[in-house]
DNA sequence: ATGAAAGCGCTAACAT
DNA sequence: ATGTTAGCGCTTTCAT
């Protein structure tokens, strides 16, 4: 019989309790049978694990974070899961994780709200680590976690509270490296669609981008927002390409934006990328890659710094207070949505 | 002070018990404090809520969900986060689920293996529910979630045990809706690209669309299989458009390979969609909509999807063993990457 | 309205 | 190697 129904009514699964009845040990004994290395004769743990074969019976794994302080659950909080670069690294965590051992607790992160709330409620499952994509962290809300004792790990962001670790691309070299693109490319007149104003990693880009120009003297490009999401760039995109000086070149912080700035160059201006305009990117989404689109872009090694993340999860379980900042680097892919520099 | 050792050297939060003390009440007070709508006097209530903000107390969540048996805690099994269908839905879950006061366990689905170790897994959490998009359920698996007391919902998926919840798309209406508009835009040879073979979503759309054209009396069409994923679908269409016959029409079961289709017709072949060939999806994914792609396709409502599958949790907490199946209809959004049937 | 006390299912000393 | 005992932090009777 597997289900027994407890006095107040609300049913009970089968317990360590009830095996150890039915092996005729104690409880103990059973708890130790399902710890991996603990002292148990073979034949007891076979017995043990007889009955709760026969009983069905599982560890409550709930009771045993309670005790043991650990929930082997990393909290994770995404924003637009439309931008496929964080579809993929939700993809590639959740089977990561899932690979070293951890539960994976998704919240949503509302762009527009103060992100508060929602850490707050999840805070208080003792999570072993919170990774943060696509959100920014205040020092206050950095500092409540840090007394929830959840070591936090943003994710292609950096906090302005330099205790929180992260985990970032190359944003500046990534930048410098298409400005540089851009301008050998024989572009007159170049634009920067920007991402989220208050990010690190719109900051970076921008920053990274314009200081080329800044520094090799040439013309300030055109600046505009798409707040790196669909809609915002598409409107970024119209209002560029219906300028008086319309630019040659535009460089979206993000794929996601360049997608849709693409989109709106080729289907409402007809204007064809990489003869008419030149349009890149940044991270190198795999869509990035279809004929269709066939995007310049500065390639973000997900699946490393997903790795970075995981191992920093690691390292927290013996020095829960280490801070670690990761930057990986990147590489310019080059296809056909921009002209490319003459060679020779 | 926050945090104090204990005697065992592991990290611990402050406690109820804590707060009690500093509030000079009993422990249980403090409980009540944190419960909506228990009985404490509204002085005791500020004495105990002002004594916990000055600790920086909150309740242990997997505490409280160890002595109630309720988690709070709803499982969700996803596979492919690359088709957006999926990102969507886990998309609209995730704000839905936050809504509606849930938390959100994550878990990969791999498609090739047995979806048994990672269910295995998961079920001990105790969970209030567990949705499944794109998985199949095996009656086996059926039953040890049933022992374990967590409700299962399949979602955009039925499972061969009639025990288990699902929420879905009117397939088989869909796909004879999109066999009638290709017949009716006088295509002559039409071709099928199915989805994963044992998924009661591909068979359903297999069979729907199938099944017109034989009542018909029509010739049968050309079968293929994409899988439902990008690269098996690329390879699906490039194999149809070499054929001697090659088709001048292709339903694809999902919106994901009808994309990967467009872009082989197109780029690879130099066809046309809409006008040298037709090619029409199922889901309507945002990206169907953009202009590169103009998919004609049968839209699947998603977000009423979802919010089916929140219902039906919701049912749960009342009647634990009830069993629902929802049909939610979708509807025919006519873009241009079919032929239309000509009018009158 | 409040406190005391008994668990929820498990782990981790401590004995034996 | 195994059993006994004492909690983990909370909710929930049961008294008062």
């Amino acid at each position: 019989m597997v289900v027994r129904k407890k006095n107040n009514g609300t049913r009970s699964l089968v317990t360590a309790h009830d095996v150890a009845r039915e092996a005729g040990v104690s409880q103990s004994a059973v708890s130790r049978a399902f710890t991996p290395g603990a002292s148990v004769a073979s034949g007891t743990r076979a017995k043990i694990l007889a009955a709760a074969e026969r009983l069905g019976y599982q560890p409550n794994l709930i009771a045993r974070s309670l005790i043991s302080g650990r929930s082997n659950i990393v909290g994770i909080g995404v924003g637009n899961l439309r931008n496929p670069f964080f579809a993929e690294a939700l993809e590639l965590f959740s089977h990561a994780l899932e690979r070293a051992g951890y539960r994976l607790l998704l919240f949503p992160i509302d762009l527009s709200t103060t992100l508060n709330a929602e850490i707050q409620e999840v805070l208080h499952y003792r999570l072993d680590a919170l990774i943060l994509l696509s959100a920014t962290l205040t020092s206050a809300l950095a500092a409540q976690c840090r007394r929830a004792q959840v070591p936090v790990i943003l994710f292609n962001r950096r906090s302005d509270d330099p205790e929180v670790s992260s985990v970032v691309g190359n944003n500046i070299v990534g930048a410098r490296t298409l400005a540089a693109f851009l301008h050998a490319g024989g572009h007159a007149r170049i634009a920067i669609m920007g991402g989220i104003a208050g990010s690190s990693t719109s900051r970076e880009r921008e920053h990274g981008f314009l200081s080329y120009f800044e520094e090799h003297g040439l013309p300030k490009p055109i600046e505009e927002r798409g707040d790196f999401q669909h809609d915002p760039a598409t409107a970024a995109t119209r209002r560029l390409l219906t300028r008086a000086d319309r630019p040659d070149a535009i460089f979206c912080c993000n794929d996601h934006m360049a997608i849709a700035a693409l989109n709106v160059a080729r289907f409402e201006f007809g204007l064809e990328p990489g003869r008419d305009i030149s349009i890149v990117g940044f991270d190198d989404v795999p869509i990035a890659a279809w004929p269709a689109f066939s995007l310049t872009t500065f390639a973000q090694p997900v699946a490393t710094m997903v790795d970075r993340t995981i191992d920093i999860i690691r390292e927290l379980r013996d020095e829960p207070e280490r801070i670690t900042h990761s930057v990986v680097e990147g590489t310019l892919v080059v296809r056909s949505s921009a002209r490319s520099p003459r060679i020779g």
